[in-house]
DNA sequence: AAACTTTACAACCGCGGCCGT
DNA sequence: TACGGCCGCGGTTGTAAAGTT
């Protein structure tokens, strides 16, 4: 059994102070990302790596988007979600400026309510228990999301402009067959206008 | 105004996978 | 091939803020 990653030395937990916030930040500006087990030390903190790894990912890192969902992406986590699961990191890769911690919070806290209200079990995006697949819900708030028909092919075309395939690996859907037994989604989906998403 | 409840989100924890030895 | 260390991920918890009674 592994032991805890902090068990070693006396770390620091709970809510981040300014000087620490501001010890991490100099410290992955001037040395960069990485080597998170021996940051906490060099840079002068008492907190363990992955406390600093999460504090700096999901909320100093300089890109990170901050404040309320757009309704684009709102829908774009909904139809991921539909087509990944619980891979929060895999749809964060696809919002600018997300984190997977955040996509992963908001879900939680909006969006599985929403789908809920909206009578869709937000587990497998069928409406109530009925083993519809290719459902469409007609309404999400004042728009429409259109959830996947069938599983795509490897080509992803199924999703016309938002989601593509990609040419190569770094979309992070790695494998053809997926354990979960998803198709190989391959997914290139950017962000657009609303009403470019072709509800 | 106070007490209580609900909501939102930051942070922690444990596990699995990858990589070097 | 086996083992150990580290990183990243997803689930869960803790708590401050907002809302309600």
């Amino acid at each position: 059994m592994r032991k805890p990653c902090c068990e070693k030395r006396k770390t620091k937990k709970g809510a981040w102070s300014k000087q620490e916030d501001e010890k991490l930040t100099q410290y992955v500006e001037k040395n960069g990302e990485g080597i998170w087990r021996s940051l906490p030390l060099a840079a002068g903190l008492l907190r363990c790596g992955k406390s600093c790894r999460l504090r700096w990912v999901n909320y100093l890192r300089p890109n990170v988007k901050r404040g309320n969902f757009g309704e684009d992406e709102e829908d774009l986590i909904i139809r991921l979600h539909a087509l990944l699961g619980n891979r929060w990191s895999l749809i964060a890769g696809r919002l600018p400026g997300r984190t997977d911690n955040e996509v992963k919070n908001y879900w939680n806290t909006h969006l599985r309510r929403k789908l809920i209200q909206m009578g869709v079990d937000p587990n497998n995006h069928r409406i109530g228990h009925t083993h519809n697949i290719g459902l469409t819900k007609s309404s999400f708030g004042s728009r429409q999301v259109n959830y996947p028909s069938e599983p795509v092919d490897s080509q992803g075309d199924k999703y016309s402009d938002q989601i593509k395939p990609l040419s190569d690996s770094t979309s992070g859907l790695e494998s053809n067959t997926s354990c979960s037994g998803l198709p190989d989604l391959n997914l290139d989906i950017t962000i657009g206008p609303p009403s470019s998403f072709g509800y």
